[in-house]
DNA sequence: ATTATAGTTGAATATATGTTCAACTGTCAA
DNA sequence: TTGACAGTTGAACATATATTCAACTATAAT
């Protein structure tokens, strides 16, 4: 008696083990958000775009030219990287030119290409 | 005449800006590349079980037991990240010990840290 | 040998998500 | 004011993928 509820289909093999990683880990708010954040990398026309902003701020024609995709599919994306504040936009009469937000983007695809490249 | 085919729905505005991207940017290989490595960060479930091991190795019922999830999903994941190389892992007896796969993995999850608590 | 447990796997299901399509807004030029 | 073009948006559709389920292998203990 007295053990825990449980939903997995297990039991605990190393306990002590167990209760260090759960005082260690990072917390699942953190890691939620974190997973947000790689979801968005985790797309191939969202890192064409962040690698096509990272040598040039680009307006959205010009973006789908160089992506051989509709203005609307590329302005979804840039939707969803302008929510998770990866990209920047300034409108000047008819277009509305892009940019990369920060350096943190950048870091974000230059380590990645450093692994790839091991 | 002459004018190339396109299978985007507009034409390229900034065409200068445009060749010098396409030369600039990061190759279409790398980037599927970057890309498949950061879906597999972009799962929760998948970065639930690399924080726990950034902590400590463990095995699958561990895991199954602190993420309160069936052997089988747990194991699920555990070979996508085997698949990517994002772990290793070493049998012993009965139990299969995971663990990080190198300091890549480490400096992965941190600069997310970093970039959402900024 | 038999039983129990750790772990893996393939198929099915359910859900998440990227692209398309059509309609729309806003700006510039004639 | 009208037409053309840049860009956005919501809904529908198609595809990708995470979890479940059931069956299976392998090891250790009785």
């Amino acid at each position: 008696m007295g053990k825990k509820e449980m939903m997995c289909d297990c039991c605990a093999v190393h306990e002590d083990c167990l209760e260090h990683v759960k005082k260690e880990i990072v917390s699942d708010v953190d890691l939620a958000r974190v997973g947000d954040l790689y979801k968005v990398f985790g797309d191939s026309t969202r890192l064409h775009i962040l690698a096509a902003l990272n040598c040039h701020e680009m307006c959205v024609c010009d973006l789908a030219v160089l992506m051989n995709m509709t203005k609307s599919a590329v302005s979804h994306q840039l939707k969803v990287l302008r929510e998770n504040k990866l990209v920047r936009f300034s409108k000047e009469g008819k277009h509305s030119y892009y940019s990369l937000a920060d350096d943190h983007v950048r870091d974000i695809l230059n380590i990645a290409l450093e692994h790839i490249n091991e």
